[in-house]
DNA sequence: TCCTCAATAGTTGTCCTACAACTTCAGGAC
DNA sequence: GTCCTGAAGTTGTAGGACAACTATTGAGGA
């Protein structure tokens, strides 16, 4: 049985006390617990919150120090830095495009055009690092925020070591269920912004008449750094906002 | 005098101990002295090289860890993150544009096309907090590598506070150090990215004919969260390169 | 009254030691 | 060859101590 300590941090849940706290100091700074620009309480006053030590408490706000959500001043304090909403659709935290949208408060939506097991394109092939014709689960989708549609989704995955299983719940929306169901969840990507303006992208009637989007171009790597997923995202630009805030 | 401990690390030059040797770890990172996916030596190895408490040495490695830079794994090790000459590009660090330049090997220049004190415009009296027809320094350039461009940068600052020899200092190229210079230094900016598409953009030969541009439209601030500078930069589509790299 | 400055309490930064939890690898049993 | 066990090495957490810095308070002087 789990040894709770306060807070909902647990001992043996696999994952080190620091980036619970972590976690769970970050979902209380975006729920705005405290507001913007003002002080948190010391690390002293933390570590009695959390009953775990000073050091656990220091990692925790380190860390969250350095993604620029608060500003610690030796000799005073940890402060909220302010930046409003903003924070939440960073681009720093680029998850899930559907949990961004929600954490938003909006409805997130997702329409399946085609999803189908085919042979890798020569850049799929290089981007997965795969032999140029080997199988691949390709899905195309369109992301919606209250009905709306805010981007079009190209997705590509190595299908080697997927079970159906997991292929079917990619399919049908949950891609890091999936993934995480055979163990393949990836824990970094690399992605590449660009401006595009196209015809040929998008579908329907969200599709934008001046074909004017942000692609975002990702690749998705497991921890040995073997590329597991590829895919491009088009923003309709306009729909959905990019935020970068950083410390100098 | 100061104290030298090992590897140039200080312990007065106004910087922690910590942030001290995290940007000397990052420097050699960045500079290849480890290979990708290589691990970095054990704490207690570092400690003794920096001539620091292991405390030390884990408060640096952590803001790595959280920069995408390395990757910490209980009871193994640390190890560098893979991604290539990537990372110096990487989003996450948008300083100076012409000092990403330089580090990609190439030949940072700027050509200036105007440079003046005027009223500011409504978008920029709200940005920068300021009364409409304030007065604010507009400037103009085009940022060029190796002699070609590859943005344009339209940069708007707050002119009360700054003296004559300041703005003389940004209007010729250095904004960081004429800011620097009257202890203005901004510490943490915001910005927007965008997809545009323009013919109202840019000048001269460096223009380009689709109009296509990646803008960013970003507000700096000072410690205190005051504003104190604005602009966008459009970079040319297909010149620059940005990417995000990201844990999850 | 207002300003200056020193004392003070509170907070983060660094150091030390110790042990727990986890990973890796070598060597032995089968 | 394969599996298991144990040892060694590494990171994670704990607790206590003091240094360095900040913010506040209050006394003293103008």
């Amino acid at each position: 049985m789990s040894i709770l300590l306060k807070r909902g941090i647990s001992r043996d849940s696999g994952v080190s006390l620091g980036d619970q706290v972590k976690a769970n100091l970050r979902s209380r700074i975006l729920k705005h617990e405290w507001d913007s620009g003002a002080k948190i309480p010391g690390e002293f006053e933390l570590a009695k919150q959390y009953g775990v030590a000073r050091v656990t408490i220091r990692t925790a706000l380190r860390s969250l120090e350095t993604q620029g959500l608060i500003d610690i001043r030796h000799g005073s304090g940890a402060y909220v830095a302010d930046f409003g909403d903003s924070i939440r659709a960073g681009l720093q935290e680029l998850k899930s495009i559907t949990q961004t949208i929600k954490e938003l408060g909006f409805k997130a939506g997702m329409l399946t055009r085609t999803s189908q097991i085919r042979a890798a394109t020569k850049s799929e092939s290089i981007d997965l690092l795969l032999e140029s014709d080997t199988k691949v689960l390709h899905i195309e989708r369109a992301i919606t925020s209250d009905g709306e549609v805010v981007a079009f989704s190209y997705d590509t995955f190595a299908v080697e070591g997927l079970t159906t299983a997991a292929i079917k719940k990619i399919s049908t929306g949950s891609v890091f269920a999936g993934l995480d169901a055979v163990d393949k969840q990836p824990v970094r990507a690399r992605a590449e912004i660009h401006a595009i303006s196209s015809k040929e992208i998008g579908w329907g009637s969200g599709k934008p008449r001046n074909g004017l989007y942000l692609q975002l171009h990702q690749v998705h790597y497991l921890r040995d750094g073997k590329p597991i997923a590829t895919g491009d995202t088009f923003f309709v630009e306009g729909k959905f906002q990019f935020i970068i805030y950083r410390t100098i």
